[in-house]
DNA sequence: CGTGGAGTTGAATACGATCAACACCGGTGG
DNA sequence: CCACCGGTGTTGATCGTATTCAACTCCACG
């Protein structure tokens, strides 16, 4: 998964002139770790393909506190898709949590690659109704599940992630305070001893 | 907007003679209050336009109480796409709130509707964009607000709602107890007395 | 009339937030 | 090489918000 175009290469049956074209709308990229891609309040210009590294999408509420909407590894793309597309000044900033190299994807790639896939049963939106099963299952766990649930779901869900990522930022994903996060983390350690 | 024709109609420039064969796949049906349209756990076979009535979806936690994914009045399409997309149980149950009159939509309808969008600039993905949006808002009020916060917004974003669902749903929704938004409700009515 | 669902209210409890203190590195510079 | 530092994570005490459980009112509906 080394590029976007792999994904939709995957997902299609896209003639090889076709892809050229979808190609030449790439632009690719590398950032250092600390760089904001998107800052909150603008309007997003582009969405960004993860080839290598990784991102993080958040906002900052009223108190200065972050909370962590998604984190972004390898083969994943992060945007504020719908300002971007609806142009609407975007709620999320974008943060580089690792060195990262990215695919740069603006709008006219995705309304391109639309017409393109016409004559196949997959396209784009699979990609967002992918996305769209995430969220509905991360706002269920918010509303039905306690802060260790969600935990320990994360745990299971993006093992990967728990290892690149400073538990501090896996609060703000949960929802949760680092120190409540801390407190989950020795509460399970006790159990299993 | 009676049906989804309609709305396609309204973002789309197809021709009638393909909107015709769309209109072929559309089954309409009503049903009483109280009906379950969909019952969590089972394969999904439709996706619901609701052109009269209102429908709701939710999932049942381990300890039988219902948290609401989201309330579908006239005009909105409301399913476990997700789910019927990929083959997959879906975790939602679907309800009828207020007698309804609703469009089926199998999963033909879409990979359709796709292929004949492909001249257009607009087209299904455009729904799905926005939906995630609703769902990005959402994550982010259920980490950040409170919940007096979140009922405010409920009441602002979907008037409508209010006036048409019992508070306990609306409280569920909102990922709170019934009895923690009747007390927000007296907070707010002392404050404004 | 009753009966049951919806909504409110109160008391006790649980969970997470807040605030503060401290241990533990992994640099960086003297 | 070591002292110092900032950032990360842990732990404890206290506070606030929402949950739980229970009682009660108010209607709509039989």
């Amino acid at each position: 998964m080394a590029s976007i175009i792999d994904l939709i290469r995957q997902e299609t049956k896209l003639a090889p002139k076709a892809i050229d074209i979808l190609q030449d709308q790439i632009q690719v990229k590398q950032y250092l770790k600390g760089t904001l891609l998107h800052q909150s309040g603008y309007f997003p210009a582009k969405s960004y393909f993860v080839q290598q590294g990784l991102l993080r999408s958040f906002v900052s509420d009223a108190k200065g506190k972050e909370h962590t909407f998604m984190f972004a590894p390898e083969g994943w793309i992060i945007s504020d898709l719908g300002a971007l597309v609806f142009k609407q000044p975007s709620q999320l900033t974008i943060e580089v949590l690792e060195d990262a190299k990215v695919e740069l994807l603006n709008d006219d790639f995705f309304k391109i690659s639309e017409g393109m896939l016409s004559t196949s049963t997959l396209n784009i939106s699979k990609l967002l109704i992918k996305r769209n099963m995430v969220h509905q299952k991360r706002i269920i766990m918010l509303m039905s599940a306690t802060a260790t649930e969600r935990y320990q779901d994360f745990i299971t869900t993006y093992p990967d992630i728990m290892q690149r990522v400073p538990l501090k930022m896996i609060a703000t994903y949960l929802g949760i305070t680092p120190e409540a996060l801390s407190k989950i983390r020795g509460e399970m350690a006790k159990r299993n001893t």
